[in-house]
DNA sequence: GTTAGCACTCACCATGCATGAGTGCTAACA
DNA sequence: TGTTAGCACTCATGCATGGTGAGTGCTAAC
């Protein structure tokens, strides 16, 4: 019915302004600024009724309206326009990502730093997450006495490298042994060791040998198994005093603050995502009391078409949506496509992405 | 004379309230918890005598006095005692470095960790930085196509990674040439390259394993030369919020967290350290307006007796420079001693620490 | 259903005032 | 000459007060 319409495009403008000004919107603003063509009076009146429906909220008698959270989960799912912003990004990260190919790290930091040069917002983002996947090379270097650095390629071609500690020195001979035994049998083989299938082979090395398998194996299972591989890089973190919703409120500030500084809320934070895009959530959606003024956007990225990582941006619940939803999108596209053509080119699955 | 030294009482009691209680001192307050034997009057009047001669500082007329960071310089060059720390970290410090072998970064996060638990402030550590430092062993890993892994290991035993993204693919026999050849090459060598040292020996072999060479060369340069390997990294920031004139200070609190998150002003922190033992920065001596209301305490780590990096804390200028001294410097020496057990052991100086 | 008008609410700001911690100065004392 | 008591003075802080203005809800008229 037309008086509906008009209900949510009152909601709408009201939520545009307030994302803009961040200073709560009365009917007289609506009036002047948005021409809908009715008096503030009726403003007013569709005003009460929103506020009633759970969508606005007055934060005391003669104030004017803020959108609740039910209103940005609206907007989102209802008003939400994709923002071309491919002009903004594509020289500009393109050939930033140019420059790093290979140092994954370097690649991660270098997204977050684009992410929050865009946005303005704080942002996440998660180094690859390499547990599940197939190995499929592992080198033994020697570095002095009992230790060992080993270093495992990944059929994504994700290098990952650790020290082992032996409990002996071993031959440069036992090394070579064990690497090409470790790669004669794991080749092809999920990280998920099974006894069984060493027990049949692993006869043909020395008693010494076999303990550094087996050190080595459980090293290997540390780190394909651990979720704290998966760190959560974040940038821009003092973004959030550019809002006065935060810059006036020392607590808000804190909170927020000690939240983003902890790897474990951040992990949980990312692991807690479900959709399979861009995912939004907004206020108490996050599921971190710490965070719950705040919004999350988030999305996956891949290597080969598998997901490996998240990046993401948190901000007030009054954020610009629609930019940001489409930032994500386009960035993760970016950073996938980026992988692919520098580290991927496995087989395993067809690339998605443009 | 004796009349100097009550004066100094009076500082230093005003110095050590001050450092509790972040609140101007005023004279009754020295009467009353400090027994100096005289009145509020007489006190009074050495107040305003300190005052004149720069070290006590009154924020409003009627208030009590703050010490000038002049006055800390004198606590710190004077007054400063020695505190046994040992028993609040021996324990917990040694059980928690025994995990952390070898994962350089593992270590330096712990360190981190710990001095923000011991200190109640924000801790910063540099990775250990290897420029200047001899290579001992080089090796080539073959991750696909023209992806090769570079792993460096310097004299002191340091592990250091970096891909390498060659023109074309080698084969495995051109990149064992290579490694071969580098080996041989730069054993007892400095890591600054002189052309003609190669130049001689370089003919042996291909222009593609030459190729190989340069660019390889090129990558160890970039390596050991970056002033940019050396990060410094930090934690607990948040514990600026424990202290009021900082969490009662916006302005102040948004400058401080500014400056804390950039790697370049960090860098620069710990590059103008001067200092051999223990480094104490008051206020505007630290050489960063953005951290003109911070002391930082810092010290240098070695390995094998060479200094390669820093740790250190930043807080208020109150800060409780006896205690936070005595932590960085235990923590230093146990650091350097974790460092040469479990990765040190080349001949090249002998070990100083404990 | 829409609008004008009006009384009402309440954050915000400026002002004024009392309070109290702390000072500087002076005069008396040892 | 150094020390102390006394006292007037200063000024941040807290609290009450009143005016202002943005904004509301309600009612009555269109």
């Amino acid at each position: 019915m037309k008086n509906n319409d008009r209900k949510f495009d009152i909601l709408y403008s009201i939520i545009r302004d307030y994302i803009k000004t961040a200073e709560p919107v009365g009917s007289r603003t609506i009036e002047r600024k948005y021409n809908i063509g009715i008096s503030s009076a009726t403003i007013r009146n569709e005003m009460a009724d929103l506020e009633e429906m759970g969508y606005l909220v007055q934060p005391y008698t003669s104030a004017g309206r803020i959108p609740s959270d039910k209103a940005y989960r609206l907007y989102v799912d209802r008003f939400m326009k994709k923002v071309d912003v491919d002009s903004y990004i594509k020289e500009d990260v393109r050939s930033l990502y140019r420059h790093y190919f290979g140092e994954l790290e370097e690649v991660m930091n270098k997204t977050a730093q684009i992410l929050t040069k865009l946005t303005n917002l704080t942002s996440l983002v998660s180094t690859p997450n390499i547990s599940g996947l197939n190995i499929k090379d592992i080198h033994l270097i020697h570095i002095e006495d009992e230790r060992v650095l080993l270093v495992v390629i990944t059929e994504q071609r994700i290098v990952k490298s650790a020290e082992i500690r032996l409990t002996g020195t071993p031959t440069d001979e036992m090394l070579e042994h064990v690497a090409n035994f470790l790669n004669l049998s794991i080749k092809d083989m999920m990280t998920e060791f099974r006894a069984s299938d060493f027990a049949s082979r692993v006869d043909a090395l020395t008693p010494g040998e076999q303990k550094i398998v087996s050190e080595v194996v459980n090293t290997i299972k540390v780190i394909f198994n651990s979720e704290e591989d998966s760190r959560v890089i974040s940038n821009g973190v003092t973004e959030i005093f550019r809002y006065p919703e935060f810059r006036n409120d020392m607590d808000r500030t804190k909170s927020f603050l000690e939240a983003i500084h902890r790897q474990d809320l951040l992990s949980y934070l990312f692991s807690t995502v479900q959709d399979d895009s861009v995912s939004v959530r907004i206020g108490e959606e996050n599921g971190m009391e710490e965070l719950s003024n705040c919004s999350v956007i988030s999305a996956t990225y891949k290597i080969n078409g598998r997901p490996v990582g998240t990046i993401g941006v948190v901000g007030p619940t009054r954020m610009d949506y629609d930019y940001c939803v489409s930032v994500i999108e386009t960035l993760t596209n970016e950073l996938t496509n980026h992988l692919d053509e520098t580290i991927g080119g496995g087989k395993e699955s067809d690339t998605s992405g443009r």
